[in-house]
DNA sequence: TCTGGGGTCCTAGGACCC
DNA sequence: TCTGGGGTCCTAGGACCC
């Protein structure tokens, strides 16, 4: 427990954040219902006010609100990432001239350290705040305040339900906390999911006010030592510390599920190898390699009636590696040590989805050389950094290894059927302004 | 027809060791 | 018939998050 007195914190997250991106290039947009889908026009995955007014549900399939949509003009959106992350961190940019401790908590969430702001001019200064991302970014806004980021992020959710508080909150105040908490249902709290919820309520707990009088103690059994900090936190004791630099992630994974099924070999094998590809950038970003690539691929649990089958398997380097080369050959050999070619009294699988995943990371300029079998780094440096930077220059997949196969099917590759341009980070993408008049 | 993707943390239980 | 008591490490699976 890192419980420091006097600390404040707030969190300030974009509303419907990837939603107002699409309306800070539309005007148009504003009042009228928006969601934003997500990979392959799957899911809703962000709805402005409006949309969530329709019943529209977090997560909620499109083919099943495909008809409303149409009815009520909902405008429909592919999830573009670029954008969202470009404008992700202009937001971020304006938070640092309010305090320079932020910490980046997701694409659309950062927390602040406030605790040199005098109590007085706190809830005036986060108003200042929203009013410069929105002038500056053209994102709105809600802060949420507190002792702790429990709280702050409790606050935060107070902030953007109850419109007379006009987007900010603060329970930094022991008064203001005990009137809110009693008003809040305690599946609310950061870190209360669905099954901790149903074993609350088991206990009879409805408000966030209940869970924060539990005795902290006997909630570890049921709702382990996660359970327990919830508890302090929601009594001003900080369990969780402001992480102002970001650790260095642990895994990484590429993994999507297929625009159509797919019941071939060398289909499969040519989307592994796509995801290794991808998988190789995200670590050479990064500066990270890894020394296995697990291979994952399975059928749809939607299909009822057809035959189900998933595989995972791990096949390892030779030493830690970011070489596409290496990874999509792992990649490659996990699909053909595990395939299994359909017979006559067995159909075909129709496989839906498949990934590569990697754990234990390492940074490459640290991590040891292998004896034997050792990758040859001095090509393969030098080949990756010149893919990477026609890549970077003329898109993504402008240059790719042969090796990642060029089958002309394609039809398992990812829909965005509805993307918007990627406005601020491609010349070619720029918004146009038309003059009006003559 | 059509149902996302990518993370983190925690615990229990097995393997192994002395 | 009798068959300990700890440690550590690893993995799988659950839970939760955005």
């Amino acid at each position: 427990m890192s419980g420091n007195a006097g600390r404040v914190v707030a969190l300030i997250d974009g509303n419907s954040f990837y939603c107002s991106c699409e309306r800070v290039f539309d005007p148009k947009l504003a009042r009228v219902p928006v969601i934003v889908l997500s990979n392959n026009d799957g899911c809703a995955i962000a709805r402005t006010a409006e949309a969530k007014a329709l019943g529209i549900r977090m997560g909620e399939p499109y083919f099943k609100i495909r008809d409303l949509c149409r009815r009520q003009g909902v405008r429909l959106f592919s999830s573009n990432y670029t954008l969202y992350g470009d404008m992700s961190g202009r937001t971020n940019a304006v938070y640092r001239q309010f305090s320079p401790r932020v910490e980046v908590y997701s694409i659309d969430e950062s927390f602040l350290d406030l605790s040199d702001v005098a109590a007085p001019v706190r809830v005036e200064l986060a108003r200042d705040l929203r009013a410069t991302v929105r002038a500056w970014t053209g994102i709105p806004t809600c802060v949420g305040i507190g002792p702790t980021k429990t709280l702050a992020k409790l606050a935060n959710h107070i902030a953007k339900s109850v419109p007379a508080l006009d987007g900010v909150c603060d329970l930094t105040d022991a008064a203001a906390s005990d009137h809110w908490l009693c008003r809040v249902a305690v599946g609310e709290v950061w870190g209360i999911g669905r099954a901790s919820l149903a074993k609350l309520e088991a206990m009879g707990v409805e408000s966030v006010a209940d869970l924060r009088d539990l005795d902290p103690r006997p909630v570890r059994k049921g709702l382990t030592v996660v359970g327990e900090r919830i508890i302090h936190e929601l009594r001003g004791l900080a369990c969780l510390p402001l992480d102002l630099v970001p650790a260095r992630r642990k895994g990484c994974a590429v993994t999507r599920s297929f625009s159509a099924r797919i019941t071939d070999r060398a289909t499969l094998e040519e989307a592994v190898a796509a995801h290794a590809t991808r998988l190789g950038e995200k670590l050479r970003r990064e500066g990270l390699g890894t020394d296995h690539v697990t291979v994952f691929y399975h059928t749809s649990e939607h299909d009822r009636d057809a035959p189900q089958r998933s595989v995972a398997t791990t096949v390892s380097l030779p030493e830690h590696s970011s070489d596409t080369l290496a990874l999509i050959q792992a990649a490659r050999l996990g699909v053909a040590k595990t395939w299994r070619d359909p017979s006559p009294d067995r159909p075909a699988w129709r496989y839906s989805k498949a990934g590569v995943v990697t754990n234990d990371l390492w940074p490459l300029i640290e991590s040891p050389r292998a004896l034997i079998g050792a990758l040859d780094r001095a090509r393969s440096g030098p080949l990756m950094a010149a893919m990477d930077a026609c890549n970077a220059r003329w898109g993504r997949g402008a240059v790719v290894p042969a090796r990642a196969g060029l089958v002309a099917r394609r039809d398992w590759t990812t829909k965005f059927d509805m993307r918007t341009p990627r406005y601020t980070t491609q010349v070619g993408e720029l918004a146009v302004v038309h003059a009006g008049g003559v």
